[in-house]
DNA sequence: ATGAAAGGTCCAGCCGTAGAACTATCCAGC
DNA sequence: GCTGGATAGTTCTACGGCTGGACCTTTCAT
């Protein structure tokens, strides 16, 4: 991220170094407890999710092709907190469930998670908060 | 305590969102001559200097960590655009020095990126334009 | 002369992308 | 009923980007 200074694109600049800071400070209080964004993130899909997620339709839910899910469920199983289970109405099928431990880990997350961006959002002020949301909003 | 998200933080999330769709279109306005942000921002770097950059110090200038300006410089020096030049006066250093190539690169990145850079910043109205940085200098 | 500090590289690991080939399975239509 | 196309998941190759620690060489102060 080259930091060029034309005075039009600065306020561009310093929204990505912005959201750079604030993902290290939330990615750092997950590190804490052992998880990383993408780790999270599939957990958290798969708590959201009323039923079992198959691979394919967790690719979809955090828009990543379905090679990437097999690498990081496999992480995710070497790490005890998930598993592969079979769907016996269609033996293609594999969902991912959370074990015990996984479940344990995506609250902890959760938790942890909240809170950092708690801590982060309570620095803007109302007012700042609802004119960033329309700033943004242009830019699509 | 599992709180539901608080609005609070949708701001940031919508902050994330946005600086990732914003970093998606300079990327691609980079890729179109040959160039990632990671490379355009060694090269740019290297273009702002007035001599030679050490290794070391481009990593300082980066914000990375040595062994990532190792394998950056190396891909960079693959592409032709980049060379690594002893330094006479202290055998530990090694210099890296833009090729002809390497600077004409440089130049028509940092055109590409300047003007996909204006074209987001323009759908900002100048008030929002303010507003939105000092919202974001609150998060430090 | 020696040992700490600094510069760069190497290696292992994480995370992500794309595309292609492959197996197993399912299902619709003949 | 069989068959052929679609779907699910894995595997492989190849790439690009990042981190951290081990490692070697060189420098420099003591």
């Amino acid at each position: 991220m080259p930091e060029t200074p034309l005075p039009s694109g600065d306020a561009l600049m310093a929204l990505i170094g912005a959201a750079h800071r604030v993902e290290a400070q939330l990615e750092s209080a997950l590190n804490a407890i052992g998880l990383s964004m993408a780790k999270f993130g599939v957990l958290e899909a798969m708590m959201r999710a009323s039923e079992p997620l198959t691979l394919t339709e967790l690719a979809g839910k955090l828009s990543c092709v379905r090679s990437n899910i097999t690498q990081l469920i496999d992480r995710l199983e070497a790490d005890g907190l998930v598993q592969r289970v079979a769907d016996p109405s269609d033996r293609r099928i594999i969902r991912a469930v959370l074990t015990p431990l996984g479940t344990e880990r995506a609250t902890q997350g959760a938790a942890a998670f909240a809170q950092a961006r708690g801590e982060l959002a309570d620095r803007l002020p109302e007012g700042e908060r609802a004119s960033l949301l329309t700033a943004l909003s242009r830019l699509v």
